[in-house]
DNA sequence: ACAAAAAAGCAACAAGGTTGCAAAAATGAC
DNA sequence: GTCATTTTTGCAACCTTGTTGCTTTTTTGT
């Protein structure tokens, strides 16, 4: 039944709120879940829609916001001025994110997807240069949206 | 003299533009300049604080979408809602972009550079995506920020 | 120098993002 | 459960960024 599931789904989010200290609140938990629950990246607009005028606006940012201090989820750069969302592996915590997947981003279905297996590699910079952090953004066909996965 | 070192400059600005079968205007000739002199990569609000109120802001937009069109500069994606720009190497032009270097993003000072000499790596997709462009972002201290060019 | 074509400027607007403050909800102690 | 404290939300107002249509100006090629 749909309530069950509603309320099984919603306890298992507002655990990780509790873990990093946050108190549970209904935007809180219906965003997190919202992640939870995407196979992709979520920019703030995204978020607007899905939820439409439950929260305002300023909540969602401020949600954003706690979550990407909290180490729950990491942004995504991009080149269209619609930074992206997703959640962060456990390791991550505030202040400090490890991050070394890559970020696909399809360019048919225009969703962004962290590619969670494929580590970033490694590389030699001028001497001079010290790196701290790596982000490798991958444009291409996705998987959903590949020739090969049509026949399915 | 000033006078003749501008004539120069600007002489060897409008190539490119020419080049690229553009008709060369005052704003596109300052603007290109401003990526030639400029080590960095270069927003739009940038560009509009240096150039003042000489040109209109409507005028930046369009001529860095004109630049962007025709293979002048490439776009650098960013987390801070500030595309970044800079200039593309010689073989880039309308419709198909050539970038296989990296960009680094200075914490300390802010500025975006592009290590020319430095190339992507390749790295292995999970079955089904196809790859048809990659962007690695490094985040880290640059050349001139870093300690040990503060001897000099 | 001139007519045709292209680009710039202007105004008005839409979207994205921020801030301060009052009302509402969550928390922890009782 | 109730209460006081703390935190978060919603609202309003505002600023910045980006877009569009149209007129005037500039560029181009003859």
């Amino acid at each position: 039944m749909a309530v069950r599931k509603q309320i099984e789904s919603t306890l298992s989010v507002k655990e990780p709120l509790k873990n990093k200290g946050l108190s549970v609140t209904d935007s809180r938990t219906k965003i997190l879940q919202l992640f939870m629950q995407q196979k992709g990246a979520l920019s703030h607009g995204d978020i607007e829609k899905k939820v439409g005028a439950t929260f305002d606006r300023v909540t969602i940012y401020r949600t954003l916001q706690t979550f990407l201090d909290k180490g729950i989820i990491h942004a995504i750069p991009s080149v269209d001025n619609a930074i992206r969302y997703a959640l962060c592996q456990e390791e991550c915590g505030p202040g400090h994110h490890h991050h070394q997947h890559i970020h696909f981003i399809c360019s048919r279905c225009k969703q962004t997807f962290c590619l969670d297996d494929i580590v970033t590699p490694d590389l030699r910079l001028p001497k001079g240069y010290q790196s701290q952090e790596i982000d490798v953004l991958v444009k291409g066909i996705c998987k959903q949206c590949s020739p090969s996965s049509k026949r399915a």
